[in-house]
RNA sequence: GGCUGGGUAGCUCAGCUGGUUAGAGCGCGGCACUCAUAAUGCCGAGGUCGGCAGUUCAAGUCUGCCUCCAGCUACCA
């Protein structure tokens, strides 16, 4: 089987507590376009996306309410959901760790490794802060104003000693960092992969894998006073949603390795670490590759609950409209780093960018094709050397931008493709075709082809970015839905001659603050 | 305390293995054009490339020290 065009892609599975924010919107948003890209580049494309249900902060939430877990994270889960819906994600699959698939998938999990002798009971005792669901060492831990212990993160942590599965994780520091060695590009950014094998180079402890405390989870085969540990049964979606245990056929043959995790920084150490670690010692292969992403702050204000400057992605589409938004969070920061989020910058972006540079540009040449080219595709004569040149930077595009793309250098791909928009724009002042006019139509004529054409291009090459706004240029072309993918770039499968093309009409309008006042 | 990555034009950042007048976008100033969403194009503005010392014929680009920022990590008995 080839299996060298199928791309699998995941999100992390969000946890039900929270309400869906820009990050959430952030990291979904990476992996829609790279799989809108793989899929216009002819590849068999799974984009995964689902939320976390289980553990004990969720069973307390779902306490507080007066609800039964279930009826809690029904709910909750399907803001998440309606997230796709809202941004235009175009994820295949939306995995919930409650549904009965997963259940089975990580049961499976676990027998692998206890028969392969990677897991044992033993006792934990330690302090844990149910709100991080992690324990922490008595040296981390400080006091709060009442005396009462709390957590680095500020969690109150409580003592608790009871029996516990462990993953031998200790066992597996050489191991990872072997891997580490032999897959350079496993973890992205580069200062990400320092920092986690300097973390596994400093030992590694084995790590507790249930607990008995709570029960809202998935039970440890034959051992139901045990709950598997949050993060086991968390990180094993992505291999639930390919089918997992089966392994020889179907989606899990297809698809896994996974080509790419998507993760914010916060919990790159549980999918560089722990989730290699618990495959390899499964007997499965690891992921591909895990990527960290940044965070966003809100005018230069870090963003939390307790500021109350939480920014809702759904507020952000309504004000400056879906794709100006999905422009805006890839273009504005070289992805991998912390970005600001501000009104300033965002509208700069969208009017210079989007309406001034791109959207007048489709605008002008098809308002020029509609009244002089008796609304249809211009025909061209001979191309002369500009025009060449024009056309030449519209087909190599796709090298540059493919490149980028397979790094997660959205912000690079964004700026290959502004190159030849910029070069557009030149290209129409150096023409000059209102002046063609009248001096000679018929070279007016193959310099709109030569646009129209170039238009197409970037605009095929935007999809993936802004799926709706480009479907409207590229209508405006009359290209039809079939000759979208990157298939039909280039010279091959140029536009036709007199074709028939609709009345323009713009596709980025400038953003105009509103009056304050009255 | 240790490790890693950074400190380059007002702002955000590019600058690979050292080599003529250090670049881009935005902002700012001027000019041109009028097809277009008052959009576009062209030109310019002169930043001791964090500091000091060193290596070299030659250093943002290498070495040492210092300083500041960020992340990771350890310790605080």
């Amino acid at each position: 089987m080839d299996n060298s065009k199928r791309y699998y892609v995941t999100t992390p599975i969000y946890y039900v507590n929270d309400v869906p924010h820009i990050g959430h919107a952030y990291t979904t948003l990476a992996c829609d376009v790279l799989a809108r890209f793989k899929r216009l580049d002819g590849f068999d494309v799974k984009f995964l996306t689902g939320t976390d249900e289980h553990g004990q902060k969720v069973e307390k939430s779902a306490n507080d309410k007066g609800v039964d877990p279930q009826t809690f994270t029904d709910t909750v889960s399907q803001n998440f959901r309606d997230l796709l819906g809202v941004m235009n994600f175009s994820a295949d699959d939306f995995i919930r760790t409650t549904e009965e698939r997963h259940k089975i998938s990580v049961q499976a999990l676990w027998k692998r490794l206890i028969d392969a002798g990677e897991i044992y009971l033993g006792s934990y005792s330690g302090w844990y802060a149910v709100r991080d669901e992690a324990f922490y060492g008595e040296g981390e831990l400080t006091s709060d104003k009442d005396g009462n212990k709390i957590a680095p993160s500020g969690a109150p942590v409580e003592w608790v000693e009871e029996p516990s599965y462990f993953f031998k994780l200790s066992a597996w520091q050489e191991k990872l960092l072997k891997f580490y060695d032999d897959n350079p590009d496993f973890i992205a950014p580069k200062s990400r992969r320092n920092e986690v094998t300097s973390f596994v180079s400093g030992g590694l402890n084995d790590l507790s894998v249930s607990r008995t405390t709570f029960k809202w989870g998935v039970p440890v085969p034959g051992d139901d006073a045990h709950i598997m540990y949050v993060w086991l049964d968390a990180l094993t979606n992505y291999i639930t949603a390919v089918g997992f245990p089966e392994t020889e056929t179907g989606e899990y043959a297809t698809y896994w390795p996974a080509d790419l995790h998507m993760v914010g920084k916060d919990i790159l150490r549980f999918h560089a670490v722990y989730w290699p670690a618990f495959l390899m010692a499964a007997g499965l292969e690891p992921p591909k590759r895990v990527f960290a992403h940044g965070w966003w702050t809100n005018e230069g204000q870090k963003i939390s609950k307790s500021l109350g400057n939480v920014i809702d992605p759904i507020e952000l589409v309504s004000t400056y409209g879906l794709d100006q938004v999905r422009y805006f969070l890839l273009r504005e920061v070289p992805f991998g780093n912390d970005g600001d989020f501000s009104r300033t910058a965002m509208v700069g972006r969208m009017n210079g960018e989007l309406a001034n540079d791109l959207g007048n540009l489709a605008q002008r040449v098809l308002s020029m094709v509609n009244k002089n080219c008796g609304g249809a595709v211009p025909k061209h004569g001979e191309f002369n050397a500009d025009d060449n040149a024009m056309l030449s930077d519209a087909h190599s595009m796709i090298d540059g931008v493919g490149k980028h793309i397979d790094n997660q250098a959205f912000h690079e791909a964004l700026e290959v493709i502004w190159l030849v928009i910029r070069a557009s724009n030149a290209y129409v002042d150096a023409q000059a075709p209102w002046k063609l006019k009248k001096e000679d139509p018929a070279r007016m004529e193959t310099v709109l082809y030569v646009l129209a054409e170039t238009v197409r291009h970037i605009a095929i090459m935007l999809q993936p970015f802004m799926p709706g706004s480009m479907g409207k240029m590229l209508d405006q072309l009359a290209v039809s839905h079939e000759h979208r993918s990157f298939g039909f770039l280039g010279p091959n499968h140029a536009l036709v001659s007199g074709t028939a093309l609709p009345a323009p009409e713009g596709v980025f309008p400038r953003f105009v603050e509103e009056e304050k006042g009255a």
